[in-house]
DNA sequence: TTGAAAGCGCTACCAT
DNA sequence: ATGGTAGCGCTTTCAA
């Protein structure tokens, strides 16, 4: 059953011609005459010849594989980042490495160092908060970096995103311009990104002197039912907010759909706005005013980036900030 | 900036040890005085060593990595496979090469032969439809494979899953005793799990005397409009359906919302059943009868047997039929 | 406990 | 148009 793989050398004696020139007729056809390229195909035929990329990448020291590390495949978000990014490389014939983080820095840490192990030519990774150890090894220029998903300062080398903070900020002057004044702010717990989010969605109310009542920033479980709960409780204060800025469509439709349920109407008794735009935020009734977030583009162009880096094309940083668009809907 | 990385041959020059000494302090410790190993960790950290696993791989002949092959990321379905598979081998330090197929057997094929060309240990594929040239390839026991979501006759080699035409049977079956007769069955066009589970759901209506009714069975788009226009063209029929089994929860969903819309009434007006039991499917209203798939636990089980055989603890092929759940709820 | 050297399969540079 | 060979960085075998 277990067979070794044929090396160029059995495919070179299979069609009778010495190894360099079996080489040629793989790698540099035009050096070689029809017949001979003939001969060695067919051998490749009938030895079932597969180059062998590990031994093409020692020596040539670059591996044709990207890594990619993100948090999580588990909400859609990111997934459908690496989904762009592997569309891009499968067209120029990269493959794709796959580290899951678990929204861990040191796990992260871990994955960079092992990619980078393995030669890889590219690296994109989630946010730009990363393990002061491996700071010196993604600077080092071994592969290139690109950080996707937040813009801002610093970055290691390119960036792919939009501003968290910006975010953040216009949904909440959005929400005031609308005339609501006592907004709150739920996020999931322990997540990084939701710390930012925060910090804008302060800077705003700040701005425009409306006070930050610590009663309404709260967090909750990533999912609908962890969304529901945050309206429930948020619902249950002495003074209830009167619309509610949810970090992610998931836990504000969870939101939505247990407020229908329990009679609330959107948005007389209370506002909702989720982010990412997701499909179902459409088809909820009232539709759900969402921010738009480019994520399948943002891993298309951190995907080309390493592609021109990799062609020398620039080796000048590139950042790119692909912004985000608050879409309003039923619920504000 | 670029700066090479360092080979052990400098880390010994810069312990002052021989190069098989440097070798030995960080691959057999054991092997070597403990002055020494300080010596040698001391000129890892000094020269940024990082062992090159290219290298490696090519000279033990196993890479230390791992491919899967899905479909796509854009419906959670898959990603949460992948999700199973990286937990699981991240604990075994293992890697994971990605390959997005998108439904395309040749796009698959061409993944198959780049990654077994860079020697991986082991290979997961979505589903037992491989192109025929790369049958040999996969057979040839260069990597391990696992065939998921699909269980079945005949396997490459080892296999988890539930079986797709028993899942089909069991709904329709399902639906049958609870007196519904005239059931439409709405696919996603052009995806090969479709076709097997519309012959359970013929071979169900068969078994029981019922009519074949080929109005009733259509396709739609892979989205909540898609299962929304799919509702909408089945209640319009001279006869519409009692009931409508939807092959996956995000069609059923939409079409659930767009008919609540228009003032329909489940079951009363008319049954609603999905797959895959995403969190949704307990948020609507009423909620949603759907079919549990351990799609977590189909990756975890994948790689721990690619993991398993790895280790040459078991060579016969292992196939699990990991099977699926009925969760009746308020739509039937 | 330490050392020397062959070789994994390929690419690239030297030839003829 | 065709051929020989050094060497990528590591693991492994044989020796001391």
């Amino acid at each position: 059953m277990s067979v070794k793989n044929a090396r160029l050398q059995e495919v070179a004696r299979a069609a009778g011609v010495s190894y360099i020139t079996a080489w040629r007729a793989l790698n540099d056809p035009d050096l070689v005459s029809e017949k001979t390229r003939a001969k060695v195909s067919r051998a490749v035929e009938d030895t079932g010849y597969l180059p062998n990329a590990v031994a093409r990448s020692l020596v040539s020291a670059s591996s044709g594989v990207i890594g990619a590390i993100v948090p999580t495949l588990e909400d859609s978000i990111f997934a459908d980042t690496i989904q762009g990014v592997a569309d891009v490389l499968h067209s120029a014939g990269q493959e794709l490495l796959v580290g899951l983080s678990s929204y861990d820095s040191r796990r992260e840490a871990e994955l960079i160092r092992a990619f980078m192990g393995r030669q890889i030519d590219g690296l994109i990774l989630t946010g730009r908060n990363h393990e002061a150890d491996v700071q010196r090894l993604l600077k080092s220029g071994r592969a290139a970096v690109v950080e996707v998903w937040d813009y801002g300062e610093p970055a290691i080398d390119m960036l792919v995103g939009f501003s968290n903070t910006e975010m953040a900020r216009a949904v909440t002057a959005f929400l005031c311009t609308k005339g609501y004044r006592h907004i709150a702010f739920v996020t999931v717990s322990g997540r990084r990104r939701g710390r930012e989010r925060l910090a804008g969605y302060r800077k705003e109310l700040a701005a425009r002197n409306l006070s930050i009542d610590p009663a309404l920033e709260i967090t909750c479980a990533p999912t609908l039912s962890g969304g529901g709960d945050a309206l429930d409780h948020l619902m249950a204060l002495d003074r209830p907010p009167d619309a509610i800025f949810f970090n992610g469509d998931t836990i504000a439709i969870g939101a939505h759909l247990r407020g229908r349920a329990k009679g609330l109407t959107y948005p007389a008794d209370v506002a909702l706005v989720g982010v990412h735009d997701l499909e179902i935020a459409r088809h909820v009734d009232p539709p759900l005013t969402s921010v738009r977030i480019p994520r399948y583009r943002i891993g298309e162009q951190a995907a080309k980036l390493l592609l021109a880096r990799g062609q020398g094309k620039s080796d000048a940083p590139e950042k790119q900030n692909l912004g985000f668009e608050i879409v309003e809907r039923g619920t504000t």
